[in-house]
DNA sequence: ACCTTAAACGGACCTCGGTCCGGATAGTTA
DNA sequence: TAACTATCCGGACCGAGGTCCGTTTAAGGT
C-alpha cells in the first residue's frame, strides 16, 4: 500500500549525495513551474517579514501563508515542514559561509594547516551563531531527522576531514560528531543565555578543545 | 499581570539547588494528596503499558489519561508536559545509574582514578541508551529546556568535577558539555541506528575522547 | 489556437499538545 | 459529625503542525 503511492515531489533539495564533500544542497529552486517559484519567494519574503516584527515565533505556517496571499498547503509542498521553511531562511547565510571554508582564504579556506582550520571553523561557526540564534532554534529538527540535515551532515564531514589529517589515528567521523557537538546552536544558547557565558569563553574553549583533540 | 497569579505548585521535581552534587530528583511523590498519588501510579502504570504494547509514539497524553481512567488535565498537573511524563518513566533506571557513579563502587564509583571514571561513566550511559533509545529519545524536551533538566545537570556536574581532575588546566564545564554532547541520545540514535554503526566503535571513540582530552 | 497532463494550488480537516475553570474531594479543625 | 479549604479532577476548548483531495493552471506538443 505504501508501494503504490505517486512520486510525491519531495521538497526542496535532494538530500545529494552524501559520500563527496560538494558545495551545498545544489539546486533550491532548480526547475519550479513559474508560479511555484513566485510564491517560494513570495513565502521567504513573509516569512522573513515576520521574523522582523514579530519574532521567529511568530512564524506559523497559516500566518506565513497568509501573509503571503497563498494557501497553507503550498508552504508544506515547498518546504516540507516547518523547520525546512526556516532551513530556507537561513541558506543565504549559510551559502557565504560554506564558500568561506571550501573555497575561501585561509585559514578558513584551503591552505592552511588542518588545526588552524579546526580552530578558525569553530570561532566562524560560534560567531554566526551567535547573531542567529534564534532562528537556528526554531529550525532544529525533530530527534530522528536533526542528523541528516545536507548542511549539518557537510558540516560533518569537512570536520572529519580536517580531523584526519590532524589526528590521522583517531575515529575522524566521531570525533567530528563530538565537536559539532560543541557548536550545537542550543548550547550555544544555554551557554550564552542561560548560564551568562562570554563568547570569549567559548572560543576560547574551542581552541583549547581542537588543542587537545588534534596533539598525538 | 504575570505576578498576579496562583501559586502553580509547580509539577514533579522542583529543580534542586544547582550547585552541588547531590542524588538526584529528591522527592518525586513527597506529600501527594491520597488520590493524586494513585493517579500518579496509575498514569505511569498505563504509560508504560501503551509503551510495551504499541511503542513509545503511542503514548499520546490523551490516550494514557483514557488508559488510566482519568482525565486529561491530570496528566499535565502531574507531570507537566510530555516529556515531564516520559522522564519520570526514565526515573527508575536513572536513580540507579546516579547511585552507581555517585556511591557506587569503582571504577564508575569514586576510589577509581578520574580518568578510569570517566571512561567508565561514558560505557555505562552508552550502554544504559541502547536499551531505552525510544523512550529517551522521545522523553528530550524542546530546546530550550534541554539544558535545564536536573539529571542532565547533575550528568554535567558528574563530569566536570571528573574534568576539573584530569584536566586542571582545562575549562572543566565546558569540557564537561562536549563530552555529554558524545552521549547524546540523539547521536546514539543516529550513529547506530542510522549509519549502522557497531557500539563497540562507540565506546572506543569513547575511551579514545577521554584520553585526548585528558593527557595534558 | 487548442489539448493534454503533470504540477501546483488551497483550504477543509485531523491530531495532538497544552490551557482553563467549574465542580468534586481529601484532609483538617472544631 | 459537620464545616471548611486547599488541592485535585476532568473534559471542553484552543492553536498549530501536518495531511488530503478536488480544482486550477503553467508548459509543451499538435
Amino acid at each position: 500500500m505504501s508501494a503504490a503511492l505517486p512520486p510525491l515531489p519531495k521538497p526542496e533539495e535532494t538530500v545529494g549525495e552524501p559520500e563527496l564533500l560538494q558545495l551545498g544542497p545544489p539546486g533550491d529552486e532548480p526547475c519550479l513551474r513559474a508560479d511555484a517559484a513566485r510564491n517560494r519567494a513570495r513565502l521567504l519574503d513573509a516569512a522573513a517579514r515576520l521574523i522582523a516584527e514579530h519574532g521567529v515565533t511568530a512564524v506559523t505556517m497559516e500566518a506565513v501563508a497568509a501573509a503571503a496571499n497563498v494557501g497553507k498547503g503550498t508552504v508544506f509542498r515547498r518546504f516540507g515542514d516547518r523547520t525546512g521553511l526556516l532551513n530556507a531562511l537561513l541558506d543565504h547565510s549559510e551559502r557565504k559561509f560554506q564558500a568561506a571554508f571550501l573555497t575561501g582564504p585561509p585559514p578558513l579556506g584551503p591552505g592552511a594547516p588542518p588545526v588552524e582550520r579546526l580552530r578558525a571553523f569553530g570561532i566562524a561557526v560560534l560567531r554566526r551563531s551567535v547573531g542567529e540564534l534564534d532562528l537556528q532554534l526554531a529550525a532544529e529538527p525533530g530527534a530522528d531527522r536533526r542528523f541528516l540535515v545536507p548542511v549539518r551532515r557537510l558540516h560533518q564531514g569537512h570536520l572529519a576531514l580536517l580531523l584526519r589529517q590532524a589526528a590521522p589515528d583517531a575515529d575522524g567521523d566521531l570525533l567530528a560528531h563530538t565537536l559539532m557537538g560543541s557548536l550545537n546552536p542550543v548550547l550555544i544558547h544555554h551557554l550564552t543565555r542561560q548560564c551568562g557565558m562570554s563568547l570569549e569563553r567559548l572560543e576560547a574553549a574551542w581552541n583549547d578543545l581542537v588543542d587537545r583533540v588534534t596533539r598525538g
